[in-house]
DNA sequence: ATATTGTACGGTGTATACACCATACAGTTT
DNA sequence: AAACTGTATGGTGTATACACCGTACAATAT
């Protein structure tokens, strides 16, 4: 009963796990403060309960789900205030991985960036906001990477979770969001590749605050009670 | 066998245990590189191997320990590296930490700073510098309270115990950074009771960065190489 | 009718058994 | 002698059974 699944997880099951309920949460097929119970969860992907328990610690790490002791588990729920949360974090984080990117002298690795952004221009081509977001996480990992610096890492990419569940919503209710990534990000991945560490934070840190600021309507449209 | 342990880990034992290894790994007791066994960790405790296993996962995520895929868990190493990866994150967070604490209007909380500056100015007299440390961080926690920003103060916790183990190393080598540790922290205690914002975000990160390059020397004995 | 207590059940928390991988070491072969 | 293969062992990865808590609902008493 096992078996099947255990290909699809890729090795490491808590890791696989966690990773397909990511996608869910995300992309809002499992809705904010669904119920979700381990057995279900287990049953639903053919593994046992210890594999799950490891895998919804590690969404309760990156706040895509909440825990009560003893009570059970949710989505983590969506807010206002949590997304202005988020946005503070970011803004200061992302300028200084995109900074630190800018510094990086691994011109073999800075190439990539090339290709992503064609990647880019053809989901946005073709209107698709899902796969024009996953691509985008790719462009952030990869700056990440450049910034070498894996605590920076570590804790953007625990952000950049939270954050794309906002921003998937965003763009369902303005696909214009999705405009505007995609020329501000072209000028961000110039900078980079350009080696203009100053430049590249500074348009992170302004074109974030701008796209915070333009998504909060369409935010506070749906999550402004709670 | 177990019963006795359960009491002192007050209710939650993956938390217990994690926050019992925590204070051994920061304050060196379990050196960088140790192995560390499921197994014994869960003798040590008097708990079971699954507990265990969910207290070192939420030390991977505060980076305190490194696990290998069916190989082991070891006590994560220190480095200049990663110390100066740490110092870059924590000047930009601490700063918007003590910033939006000094705009909160919980002046009921606020007076807890006071309390605990008399705290650290006597463990300061004492020469004590691991209870220095442990107020101090108690003053942090106060702060990302105040800041009223959820994912912050998770960011942050989760930054800190890194931190803390290269502070304490640092105090070990030079006694003197409890003295600039003092002064300066009773100047931002100060600007955030006083609601000055901006004054509060830029000390801190004057502060953490001088702290920073004060403590590089003492750091870069021990773990230059690395 | 309302309040209180008992009870059943859903679900998490923990313990334990077993499967399986990684490493080391010994034995065999070339 | 060196390389390779087989095997034993330590330790993580997973499955499963059971304990225990929290909630809801029903029954009884006031």
């Amino acid at each position: 009963m096992n078996r099947p699944l255990r290909q699809d997880l890729s090795a490491a099951i808590p890791e696989g796990v966690a990773a397909l309920l990511e996608k869910e949460i995300i992309f809002g097929e499992l809705a904010p403060m669904a119920r979700l119970t381990e057995e279900e969860v287990a049953a639903r992907y053919g593994v046992s309960r210890s594999p799950v328990r490891e895998a919804l610690r590690l969404l309760e790490r990156d706040g895509l789900v909440l825990r009560a002791a003893r009570r059970g588990i949710w989505v983590a729920p969506l807010s206002l205030k949590d997304f202005d949360e988020i946005y503070t974090c970011r803004i200061e984080l992302e300028g200084v991985a995109a900074e630190q990117a800018a510094m990086s002298s691994d011109t073999e690795r800075k190439k990539q960036f090339a290709g992503l952004l064609e990647e880019l221009r053809a989901a946005h081509a073709r209107g698709d906001g899902r796969e024009f977001f996953m691509v985008d996480v790719r462009g952030s990992a990869l700056t990440y990477d450049l910034s070498d610096n894996r605590t920076l890492k570590r804790l953007l990419a625990s952000l950049d979770k939270q954050a794309l569940r906002y921003r998937f919503i965003g763009y369902t209710h303005n696909p214009e969001i999705v405009d505007i990534t995609m020329t501000h990000t072209a000028a961000i991945y110039d900078a980079i590749v350009g080696g203009q560490a100053e430049r590249a934070k500074e348009l992170t840190e302004h074109i974030i605050h701008y796209i915070w600021q333009f998504m909060r309507g369409a935010i506070a449209e749906n999550f402004g009670k709670e």
